[in-house]
DNA sequence: ATCATGTATTCGCCTTTCCGAATACATTCG
DNA sequence: CGAATGTATTCGGAAAGGCGAATACATGAT
């Protein structure tokens, strides 16, 4: 039995996996995270977390172009929040399954 | 002021970042939402879905690889089931959190 | 054993993603 | 206007991810 043609794919759908491909980087993970009740700037962001600059930066863009944070400027530092929190939700639960995917080897 | 060395990433995040790409992709979306609630085998999948049966075998590797959906044999087909209904939680509510963002644009 | 059915893997190619390094841009202060 | 501080972007290369096509593997029936 052939399998027809493919059909365009569902939009929604492509934008869904492009949003959780934004969560699908461990520094992008440590950001939000550390984003999570404390709005930080910049290089606030990259000294917690031992990442350079620049790096920090293309990760925030990538964040911000999925709009899970936002950003205000406050003199010549950019400060960034999250967006909705419930993304933190999500990756909760994805953290709960993964200690269990651990516990279960 | 420079930004110390940095530090090996926590395997965790690694880990936790390796379960979300493997949510990173529209066909593996597709593909879990159609096994939620409802074991399928390969090819059910694939004309479900509409993608051509060894596409539909690698996605399904890389999730099993992740532990996100298990596998048993039943003569010659194979019948995929999710391992953890919270996943589609999680996909829930990143799609909320899309939404969302189609809406204040 | 052979065939039919269903599943998994390999290969080659292309696209995307990530990074370090360097540099450009923005804002404030003196 | 500099100079200082903070942020963003570009470039080049390396690594990873995805797909179509072809093929290999597994199971059950005749």
């Amino acid at each position: 039995m052939t399998v027809p043609n493919q059909l365009p794919m569902d939009e929604l759908t492509v934008h869904h996996a492009k949003l959780c491909q934004a969560l699908a980087d461990p520094k992008r993970i440590q950001i939000l995270y550390a984003l999570d009740g404390h709005p930080r700037h910049v290089s606030g962001l990259a000294e917690d977390l031992n990442i350079p600059q620049p790096t920090v930066s293309r990760h925030l863009r990538i964040l911000r172009k999925q709009a899970l944070v936002t950003s205000r400027r406050d003199g010549p530092a950019v400060y960034y929040k999250l967006r909705d929190r419930r993304i933190i939700e999500a990756l909760n639960t994805v953290h709960e399954i993964l200690l269990e995917n651990i516990a279960n080897r």
